[in-house]
DNA sequence: CCTTTGCATTTTGCATTCATTATTCAGATT
DNA sequence: AATCTGAATAATGAATGCAAAATGCAAAGG
């Protein structure tokens, strides 16, 4: 038999939740804005009763407040709501170093070492869009690598809610310097294998990380 | 002016939301059962609407899977998602055991002597359902001195992801022992503030819980 | 006897409709 | 002028209706 792929098949609710998230994500719909229903049927030509399936997952996720009789904001992310995610976040990020860890191969360590080295170059050049995209490309590979897929599906989770903040604000040059050096020692740690190391670098990222999210947010009132 | 308590304001989708969890969570609906709307509509005498809403945001929560035209199911453990899911539980149980500790005032500490020191003497009577009542209390209680409502929030959600699996099958005596041992070692640790010590401690407890997970899975598979 | 095919029934996905609750804004009142 | 009132408007919450898809089952064929 020929190994045809499934047909995919999906509801209007779950395209919606996507579309939603991809909005919020690039920050087509910024946080505090209020969501209208009957714009957004428009918009994506459907009707009301998928959509509001779609909000209401959105809102379990995190991603926007629903208010009874009153609608839907994309969520704002509060300093309070930073200090509590963010270490979460290192929590998650550095069993993910665990695990890898314990399963990369020699290809996969040298495929993290490229990924690290191009971010590196895109540094020392000021590039900030493809120093960012390899960034995450970095932190996605640990992931795959560590294979836990509930643990990436969660951390993703918990990723989208932080990130509607970060295009908001750029990074001060320490504050780089910063996050490279991290990426350096968590580099360190994996060609040395040494997963207590991974840990403590891991979760002192997320915090340098929660602190320039901090910074952005203090700048948001200020200006 | 009386400080009167807001009136409380719910849509029938989150109370379906909270009524549905409790059927899966006490085992009235168990894994891989289907679940019919016209059934339920009538058994909560609400329509299709909001149970439609609810039941896409238990999916969005892991605890039944949808697939389109199909209907849902109680969402099954498998092995691997336990062998995904207890790491995690773990990192957040060590996360919220460090933060309690950095937080946890005299009375604090009292009182989870005291539920420990009750939780003892229902393990050392055989008494298993108080045992397992004042065992949940003690975690709770630890999430809530560690004061991040997210963390709590989001082991609640893995909790109960998992606990479908628990009324099952019992723990052997062996295992049970072996729980109460872990429990005096993190009450040890958390007298001494020794946040490294329980680090490693709580993720063993939550290793040993899955390892009683699987058992009861096998013991599933072979009765 | 087992498998396959086609039809009747059930169930799901989505649109539409109706009722209730917010919001807006003109006009009245202080 | 600023605030309050309330009707008009718009948005939300939930029920109903309808078309498409899946399921169950009986009869036909191997």
């Amino acid at each position: 038999m020929h190994d045809s792929p499934l047909i995919e098949r999906r509801s209007l609710a779950t395209e919606l939740v996507e579309r939603l998230r991809g909005l919020i994500q690039e920050g087509q719909l910024r946080p505090g804005d209020k969501i209208v229903e009957p714009e957004l049927c428009e918009r994506f030509g459907v009707s009301r009763t998928p959509l509001r399936e779609a909000l209401k997952v959105l809102a379990a996720e995190g991603l926007i407040d629903l208010s009874p009789n009153r609608g839907a904001r994309v969520a704002r992310i509060s300093p309070e709501a930073v200090e509590e995610l963010f270490p979460i976040m290192g929590m998650l990020e550095a069993l993910a170093g665990e695990l890898c860890i314990g399963r990369m191969s020699a290809a996969d360590l040298a495929l993290l070492e490229a990924l690290h080295a191009r971010m590196v170059a895109h540094w020392r050049a000021g590039e900030w869009a493809p120093y960012g995209r390899l960034n995450r490309q970095v932190h996605e590979e640990i992931f795959r690598i560590a294979g836990n897929g509930a643990l990436a599906a969660l951390y993703q989770s918990l990723l989208i809610r932080t990130h509607a903040i970060r295009f908001m604000a750029r990074k001060t040059p320490e504050r780089w310097a910063e996050a490279v050096d991290d990426h350096e020692r968590i580099m360190a740690a994996l060609r040395a294998r040494d997963a207590s190391a991974l840990n403590l670098i891991m979760r002192e990222h997320l915090r340098h990380k929660a602190d320039v999210v901090h910074e952005a947010l203090k700048q948001l009132d200020d200006g």
